[in-house]
DNA sequence: CTTCCTGCAAATGCTTTGCATGGTC
DNA sequence: GACCATGCAAAGCATTTGCAGGAAG
């Protein structure tokens, strides 16, 4: 069953609606190769035809974060953009030409980088990975 | 010689003056544990008592990355950090306690994941990898 | 006394909030 | 019909810009 099927299934099962704009934003986030900001969810929707309000985007996507269904991704711009978080941890390789982004596991290496810390006495917690260039149609 | 004091040579040579804001400015930035923001430069200041106004901060911080003395450094939240260009490439272990950070060379391990990226026929040309968590005193 | 630097006011751009209306179940 | 979702207007906040006055050399 798609991450969007999940979802939408879940919402609904909590209570609440499935509405146009709810829909065709989890659909774009379960579709789109981009990682998208809100401002480009806007554009994309646009595109779309659909009708509604900036407003809507900001909310609903706040919304889909307080139901754990959606996570902010930050890959050094100032635009938060937004993933299922329903995925396991992984990094990204992003297309600096098409904007196409790689899910990529990094975990092995990432654990020696923590362990070089603690040899530095420096406890890791959290971590920013993320590589960018070109990918294989763009080279 | 200090990275203060050749930065403030550079300026002057380059025909540029050295005013208060200026000096007190690359001077924070040369002693600062913390990765400094914007909005942390002024408070900063604002606490020596200065006397100056915020966009001036901005203009300076501005003309500093002209001049090619200081770079942005994003570590995932919406605001740029600012650290003097000229040392080295690193990477940073910010603590999230006391905001304290050091200065890191995770090299190998970087290159390791560029290999690996290869491997999926992806080119890497930037990443961006910082941790963040306890430090030695805050642990 | 030149030209770089700064203060101030206002504009910009993205995001958030309050409130009333509308849509889904 | 109840309550969640949305539109709209306005507020917030960080940053930028234009212009005139101020200061470093």
């Amino acid at each position: 069953m798609s991450n969007v099927v999940v979802i939408l299934k879940r919402l609904k099962e909590s209570g609440y609606r499935l509405t146009r704009l709810r829909e065709a934003m989890i659909g774009e986030l379960g579709t789109s190769k981009k990682l998208l900001s809100a401002g480009e969810m806007i554009e994309v929707l646009k595109k779309r035809k659909l009708a509604f309000h900036k407003t809507s985007i900001y909310r609903e996507l706040d919304f889909l974060i307080e139901q754990g269904m959606v996570k902010k991704v930050n890959l050094g711009d100032k635009e938060d953009r937004f993933e299922f978080a329903l995925m396991p941890h992984h990094h990204h390789a992003v297309c600096h030409k098409c904007g196409d982004i790689q899910h990529i596991d990094l975990e092995e290496e990432v654990r020696k980088m923590e362990h070089r810390l603690i040899r530095q006495q420096f406890k890791a917690e959290r971590h920013l990975v993320e590589f960018f260039g070109l990918c294989r149609n763009c080279q």
